[in-house]
DNA sequence: TTGCGTGCAAAGGTTTTGCATGGCA
DNA sequence: TGCCATGCAAAACCTTTGCACGCAA
């Protein structure tokens, strides 16, 4: 949660850049690799694990496992966590498709479970999965 | 969440057995395959995760998905979904112990989520995650 | 020069699939 | 007999690790 790179490579600057111009946007390491491909400036797969967990880290980069059997999910936070807000993630398993709830409309759950459980929840991890508007 | 088998096989009976034989108990296919062999009955992996597959269809077996870099776990339910009652589960990210909260108490949560959002929660994929008490 | 960063190749581990064999009805 | 179930082997998939090379400071 602190920890900073020693030295300033291309690829991390490459990969710091084209997160930063996507902020609020969920990624795939997949999907970073492809990119650079795309681009003509491949990054190696083990590099990109590598430096996003270094910027999750930082507080740069924030990872979410949203499903399972999906490829976790980065986005660039930029040492702030609130952009757009601390959110928890809404799953529809019928359609897949996702929604997003404010950490604050949530205060109640939260709250509820610090006191009577004693467990601090945590949005960046927790995902509720359930029915959605259109599929329930 | 209907489909009946066809045939009653050797191997569906054990298995069926021995998940009846501890119910409430969370079990991954990897467990199952290892307990028959070390009866000296040993079960195909792929009839185990085939079999175990056609019971949550039928609403025997639950499987539930903790942590995406563990193994799905199965839990026998027996049709009725309340034996001890439906519950959500909190697990702790730093020791990784697993919780349970009734799904009564987490009424006002669901009712929130399906009024603001037309969000119908699934408690039998939903996780918290967070931390527990003694790592707070 | 020191040692961290890079990236190829391969491992790791769970779950799924291809396909021939065997068992249930 | 006809079709489903079984299970071996291998694939699929994301992510991590081993290791040698190269670059930042």
């Amino acid at each position: 949660m602190n920890a900073r790179p020693k030295y300033r490579t291309k690829q991390r600057d490459l990969l710091l850049r084209y997160l930063e111009s996507m902020p609020g946007v969920h990624i795939t390491a997949g999907d970073v690799c492809e990119h650079f491909e795309s681009q003509g400036m491949p990054i190696g797969q083990t590099t990109v694990y590598r430096q996003l967990e270094s910027m999750v880290d930082e507080g740069l980069v924030q990872k979410y496992i949203i499903d399972a059997s999906d490829p976790a999910c980065f986005e660039y936070v930029g040492g702030r966590h609130c952009e757009t807000g601390v959110c928890y993630h809404c799953k529809c398993e019928k359609c897949g498709r996702l929604f997003h709830v404010s950490a604050g409309e949530m205060n109640a759950l939260s709250e509820y479970l610090e006191k009577s459980q004693n467990f601090i929840l945590d949005p960046k991890r927790t995902v509720f999965y359930g029915l959605c508007r259109s599929c329930a």
